[in-house]
DNA sequence: CAGGATCCGGACGGATACTG
DNA sequence: CAGTATCCGTCCGGATCCTG
């Protein structure tokens, strides 16, 4: 089953909250704004997965960033951890509704970083070549 | 002019691309990531701003990282400096095209952080009594 | 007013070694 | 396999002081 996820874009003027709000919102986007939590969440929006399967499936992230992204995302209730008596143990990962229901705008930002990759780049190395004088 | 940004949910599977456009992809989450980069352009999507105003709108972010942001985000074309030459001096930060293209993904996720926040607090307290053993 | 330069403590994150 | 614990270098970011 979908999970309905249609964000209605109301006014949320993030950067103009009342200072409380403000820092409550800043909370969470420092867990949405991880590279890793976008990464992980990509991942797991196709299904389970286990440990090590998710951490090969990520170039580049380390043991130890992965259990520290995962204990976060639990934490906020984004997936759920389920441990099976096996051995050798396997503990799986899965996005809970709340989790899943991230993905779509997750996919909108990578949706424009990748539109705008090229631009990007050109800028910066132009940026880069003005600043060697 | 509003920006046409109907950005199209192509099949970006931003976990699993090639190592190399990972990588490069990497670097432009690293960039939207940023808990200030969303406020910053959250503030600049009025219109533009100057220094000062700037950091008095966004409560928490010091002198330097400000700077720093606003650096970044020139190099990356998303922002565009104008300094007049009076006394004192003036100058004045608005974001270009590219740049403004980004406000609307980020209202996307203001509004999902908004809308689970409660529930993510909830979470999160649970979870952190539940360690208090 | 806008900012560069510098110092410095503390957090982040990698590597390694050890458990169940 | 799936972690936890520890060590330790690096870099981030705040505070402060100084320029045009």
């Amino acid at each position: 089953m979908m999970v309905k996820s249609k964000l209605k874009l109301v006014e949320v003027d993030y950067a103009s909250e009342g200072e409380a709000n403000c820092k409550a919102l800043g909370q969470i986007f420092e867990r949405i704004g991880d590279k890793w939590t976008i990464m992980i969440v990509g991942a797991l929006s196709r299904g389970p997965m286990r440990f090590n399967a998710l951490q090969r499936s990520i170039p580049g992230l380390s043991h130890k960033m992965l259990t520290t992204t995962l204990r976060g995302l639990e934490r906020d209730g984004l997936v759920t951890r389920t441990a099976f008596a096996t051995i050798p143990p396997r503990v799986d990962y899965e996005l809970t509704e709340q989790g899943s229901s991230l993905h779509e705008p997750l996919l909108t930002l990578a949706s424009w970083a990748r539109s705008q990759q090229s631009y990007i780049e050109g800028a910066r190395k132009r940026f880069d070549e003005r600043a060697e004088e």
